[in-house]
DNA sequence: CTTGTGTCCTGTAGGC
DNA sequence: TGCCTACAGGACACAA
């Protein structure tokens, strides 16, 4: 669920409540959501103690985000500093609250943090993980955020970045824009909302986009995610993305496309169509996009 | 290297 | 009401 606009919009909110604890422990009900330290592949038996025994003492000192990922800068004196590292995937939420509040519904991982606060890691589906690291020697299970290409809002990202990256290949450029080496951040909700602003349909193969096609693509990337940050985020009917304050975002009622299908078109009145790609649903209005 | 497909895991909505 | 199926914002392994 969350994509680059809710993660920094967690990450923004998360911010002046964590920064400067300490964290005192954690409790973990779900050991699938640790992805590292993974027991047995790394010298440790139970990761699960060992997770627990790295991070307890360690204080927060920044929020940082790339692409999808939330990342928690630690340090504990002047030992070398650890990140915390989360991706909350599909359904993934994280809430500040009390100490004292009761085991919440899906809560995956609590973190038990100074000041009578803790960090809660609600996971229905249990796809989210997170990671503890040292900066500088990622685990094998974290390759994806080692390999995270350019994020559409970075000053970078133009046209003929994009082109670069795609313009030789035949896949549906939709496909392209989910792959978070070419396009950090984006997911299927901004990537939908970025083919309508540039007018291209997401079945169209990438190296049939003209140089002007791209040119668009590039804005339009850059200005929907901006808009998803300034609106905090795409909160759906039936969707769990929640900002840690359990308010939802704003950006839904902006959206043109996106859970749309059978609608008619914000712009010309078509109805809005849907096609699928790879395994997932993708809209379109078939008057506006070409 | 590229592309398309299946899988992870669970809850929920909708059909019958 | 109850059972069953399809589907869900992501990422990755794998086969061709």
């Amino acid at each position: 669920m969350p994509e680059l606009p809710e993660v920094e919009t967690i990450r923004r909110e998360l911010a002046p409540s964590l920064t400067g604890r300490k964290i005192l422990g954690a409790r973990i009900s779900r050991p699938d959501i640790v992805g590292w330290p993974r027991s047995g592949e790394c010298g440790v038996r139970n990761a699960e103690c060992e997770l627990k025994r790295l991070i307890t003492g360690q204080r927060i000192r920044q929020l940082e985000r790339r692409g999808k990922y939330l990342i928690l800068r630690l340090s504990r004196g002047d030992s070398p500093g650890r990140l915390l590292v989360i991706h909350l995937r599909l359904s993934g939420q994280l809430l500040v609250v009390p100490t004292s509040t009761g085991k919440l519904r899906f809560e995956r991982i609590r973190f038990l943090l100074s000041g009578r606060r803790s960090l809660v890691f609600i996971e229905p589906r249990v796809l989210g993980r997170v990671y503890l690291v040292e900066e500088g020697n990622l685990p094998p299970v974290l390759k994806g955020l080692q390999n995270l290409g350019l994020e559409p809002i970075h000053p970078r990202f133009n046209a003929r970045y994009l082109q670069n990256k795609v313009q030789h290949r035949s896949a549906r450029i939709k496909a392209l824009l989910l792959d978070q080496g070419i396009a950090a951040g984006v997911g299927n909700i901004y990537s939908d909302e970025a083919l309508f602003r540039a007018g291209i349909r997401p079945l169209r193969r990438a190296r049939r986009i003209t140089n002007q096609e791209y040119g668009r693509l590039a804005r339009a990337l850059r200005s929907v995610l901006q808009d998803g940050i300034r609106h905090m985020g795409t909160t759906m009917a039936d969707a769990r993305y929640r900002r840690p304050d359990n308010r939802p975002g704003e950006f839904q009622k902006r959206l043109m496309v996106f859970d749309r299908e059978d609608s008619p078109c914000k712009v010309c009145g078509t109805t809005i169509r849907s096609c699928r790609i790879g395994n997932r649903k993708s809209r379109y209005c078939p008057k506006c996009q070409t």
